[in-house]
DNA sequence: TTCTTATTTTACCGATTAGCTAATTAGCCA
DNA sequence: TGGCTAATTAGCTAATCGGTAAAATAAGAA
């Protein structure tokens, strides 16, 4: 699979993006990473592997601990996609923008 | 499920991404949508369904055509979500800049 | 060595998904 | 009415997903 696809897949989980919120405030290992959570640990270990695989998210070592951190680069290539759909949005905005300008001039042409 | 995990669900296939790059340019019917992939038209019916559930595509009826329209507000929710972790790929440059600048700056020194 | 903690791996389950073919709906035209 | 075109629905298979429990791995502590 692509990496596009790769991270669309892996945050299209409420989990896992839970995850990575918390992984926006600071490193955490994974028993830390599930606490929050009503879910058992291999559960979360494999959402940490899907985030992983989409470079989401890294993890080193420390005696038995793994520390998870989160890989922004991943995010990046996420928000220059979608990026080149500005336009849309802006466009769809101007429209509304028209459509509004066009209901107050109606509303002030009716009260002359 | 929730609306950003439709849209993530429904952004994590290339079928239906190459789908909105085309809607992006114009509007289309199904059949013209089908036209450039290898795939039968039900498969390409489904796509559309995910990404009309996702509110990232929405259908007018002529006769007995569907003309697809991109609606870019689910696309600008996506850019809004990713875009509060902004300040982690500028950190992780940052850092890298003061990386590269520390070679730059090592690089300098050895010829001294 | 044995115990304990932290985490992953394996094996399994039920639900979902992407693809197909065949059949069906819906609307136009003759 | 019947035939054509556009698109969807129904039903199937193989693969994948999110969750679980139980076992395995890894490393520090006693």
């Amino acid at each position: 699979m692509d990496q596009l696809s790769l991270t669309f897949h892996a945050l299209a989980d409420p989990t896992r993006r839970a995850i990575l919120m918390r992984l926006a405030e600071s490193d955490a290992t994974v028993n830390e990473l599930a606490e929050p959570f009503d879910l058992r640990l291999p559960t979360i270990s494999k959402h940490l592997k899907v985030l992983q695989e989409a470079s989401l998210v890294s993890q080193t070592r420390e005696a038995q601990r793994r520390h998870c951190h989160l890989e922004a680069k991943a995010l990046k290539e996420v928000a220059d996609w979608v990026w080149n759909y500005r336009t849309h949005w802006e466009e769809s905005f101007d429209r509304l923008d028209a459509f509004l300008s066009d209901i107050a001039a109606a509303g002030k042409a009716s009260k002359n």
